[in-house]
DNA sequence: CTGGTGGCC
DNA sequence: GGCCACCAG
């Protein structure tokens, strides 16, 4: 055999196998997500879905969500806001329409029609610029939570905003949001949709090396305070909604991390 | 960026 | 009922 053939033998062996080992790496990288009665594969680095206290996850392409059909809005929207997603497009705001993926039924937009409450983007269309489509896919009722316009137009969407400066600044962040549904709460509309008093939003990056999370939860009214005076401890979120976050994690790092409520890892 | 509303067709 | 033009924080 000649150097040549064997140089090429090598090469080969070596371009296979470097194939056959990404492969195997990425695939040990993917878990099983069972939602809906439907299996899919999912990479956790993409993917941290919270538990369904309602029984109705939908996913759509640019976000997943848990509808509770007693509250007509979802019990959380959640998604990947990536590096790549962040674009400074200007689209025009398209119409409300109802999620037919929720079999149940999601709210009509008219619930909200002089209302005096602001149809919030739970996840929110400036999350979603990378398309059109991504762009239009927000404007859908399971993606809305009644909130006062000036919590929306203010410390909510300050919150909004810092979360797409982390998601640059550490290369992408998984984002969870959310009313909280629980009690006797008012509601708007002919479906009586019900008006949450707080919102909570659960970051956690995965990106940069060391895994952290941080959560915020706020009253439905608008402040001036600093954001960092609302974090808390994503344990607290749980209790408070009866779901559980990140149970894809290992459950000794679930279980330091989701117990404090440090943000010093998190830069303001 | 986050949104709503009056009024015309 | 859908849509445009305009307005607010």
């Amino acid at each position: 055999m000649s150097n040549k053939t064997k140089y090429s033998i090598l090469t080969a062996v070596v371009i296979i196998g470097t194939y056959l080992i990404k492969d195997y790496l990425i695939e040990k990288e993917k878990i099983e997500v069972v939602a809906g009665g439907t299996t899919v594969k999912v990479n956790t680095n993409e993917y941290f879905l919270p538990t369904s206290t309602t029984g109705q996850i939908v996913h759509h392409e640019g976000y997943s969500l848990s509808y509770s059909e007693p509250h007509e809005q979802a019990e959380w929207v959640a998604y990947e806001l990536k590096k790549s997603h962040l674009s400074n497009a200007n689209f025009k705001r398209p119409y409300f329409e109802i999620d037919e993926a929720v079999k149940t039924g999601a709210a009509h937009w008219r619930n909200y029609k002089q209302s005096g409450y602001d149809r919030g983007h739970l996840c929110p269309a400036g999350d979603r610029k990378y398309s059109q489509a991504a762009h239009d896919e927000t404007f859908l009722t399971s993606n809305i939570s009644p909130q006062k316009h000036e919590f929306n137009a203010g410390i909510w969407n300050r919150l909004e905003q810092k979360t797409r400066y982390w998601a640059s600044k550490y290369d992408g962040v998984f984002v969870i949001s959310g009313g909280v549904l629980k009690g006797n709460l008012k509601t708007i509309g002919e479906e009586k949709v019900a008006v949450p008093n707080q919102f909570y939003k659960v970051l956690i990056d995965n990106n940069t090396g060391k895994t952290k999370m941080i959560a915020f939860l706020m009253d439905y009214q608008d402040s001036e305070l600093p954001l960092y005076k609302f974090v808390t401890s994503v344990d607290t979120i749980e209790r408070l909604t009866g779901i559980d976050f990140f149970s894809e994690l290992d459950d000794a790092i679930e279980n330091k991390l989701e117990a404090s409520s440090d943000y010093k890892n998190w830069s303001f």
